[in-house]
DNA sequence: TGTGTACTCTTTAGCATCGAACTTTAGGTT
DNA sequence: AACCTAAAGTTCGATGCTAAAGAGTACACA
């Protein structure tokens, strides 16, 4: 029988403890906000992968159609593109598209303008694939924050930009995996 | 030569205008604050893997030693149940325990007292570079909350751990990869 | 026209992971 | 005591990723 990885972490508050016992110089609430981002994160990708995996496509997959749909009609994107806006190797971006094409989810052809080019686009399935878990999504989003109020939604969504803002600045090229979801 | 990944992303404003464009009934307030918290993760994520690569490690073997060191004191634990408090598989522990023993941040030996178990205890170095890998870390979490009014991190604080009360109680086993850091 | 250079994508080799099968040991049941 | 079951860890095969090398195409410039 297959394992099948269980999670099983102390509460945030035992944890933090555990910091404070370890490590001194620890300031406890900075440490409660970043460990509660980093966990909140894990859960909603642990959610989001659930919802996938319901419509029969992975993450990654749900990621590639993300970005097809965000550029826009006519959703074409070359695979170099598509790989800088995932924030992974073009080498990983053509497996990942053999794949969806297999799948009905994009197709992909040569660009005739340009026959060192590729476009991959988008096919209606994988436009209404896109959409089942846009719908999904939203339900568990809507949920998720369902006990704040506006006034505290506004706050929060301010202070979050504020913190990305500075983040970003600090690190004007990312080089990151794009695991999270966006 | 080759690619590094460099996220090449829209600004959160440009992308949550596309979503709207895109898809019917989407709350624009509970969509900026879920994506802004995804990006404020990778970022974070991305910040941790420099800082522990500066010092001779992997974001894995982070994970291990945090791990280890939250057990407290001696600072032992089965594979297993590294494992599952990581959220990998007993397989992928095997694997990461050998490279660990031979970077010197750990010891694998038999338990005397029921010999099917395995005894991981961290090292001295392997507490070391802990620590140091948490100095760095408290430095950028600092950095990080700098603009933030007391008041401010307060309510942030309590927000969170609202939405990850909420989200626990919704998926009691999380069964997620620790891909994010605690 | 010919050549160099840059760019785009694919291929290859190595590594980490997962799922599943397997080995060894402990502990209960008859 | 002999067996059965469960548990812990490792091994094996497949997958997806990275880094690096390779192949094909376009464009600038002599």
């Amino acid at each position: 029988m297959g394992d099948t990885p269980g999670l099983d972490e102390p509460t945030l508050e035992e944890q933090i403890a555990a910091y404070q016992r370890e490590f001194q110089d620890l300031d406890p609430q900075v440490e409660k906000i970043v460990n509660a981002l980093s966990r909140l994160n894990r859960r909603m990708n642990v959610a989001y992968g659930r919802q996938t995996a319901e419509l029969g496509i992975t993450n990654a997959d749900w990621e590639v159609l993300k970005a097809l749909v965000l550029s826009g009609a006519p959703y074409r994107m070359g695979p170099s593109d598509l790989a800088k806006r995932l924030g992974l190797t073009p080498a990983a971006m053509t497996h990942r598209i053999d794949r969806m094409v297999t799948e009905g989810l994009v197709t992909r052809e040569r660009d005739e303008n340009n026959r060192v080019r590729v476009i991959v686009e988008l096919t209606p399935a994988g436009r209404e694939k896109w959409q089942e878990a846009m719908r999904m999504a939203t339900v568990f989003e809507t949920d998720l924050l369902q006990d704040l109020s506006p006034e505290e939604r506004t706050a929060l969504g301010e202070v979050l930009t504020r913190l990305l803002r500075r983040v970003e600045d600090a690190q004007p090229d990312a080089g990151g995996r794009l695991t999270d979801l966006d």
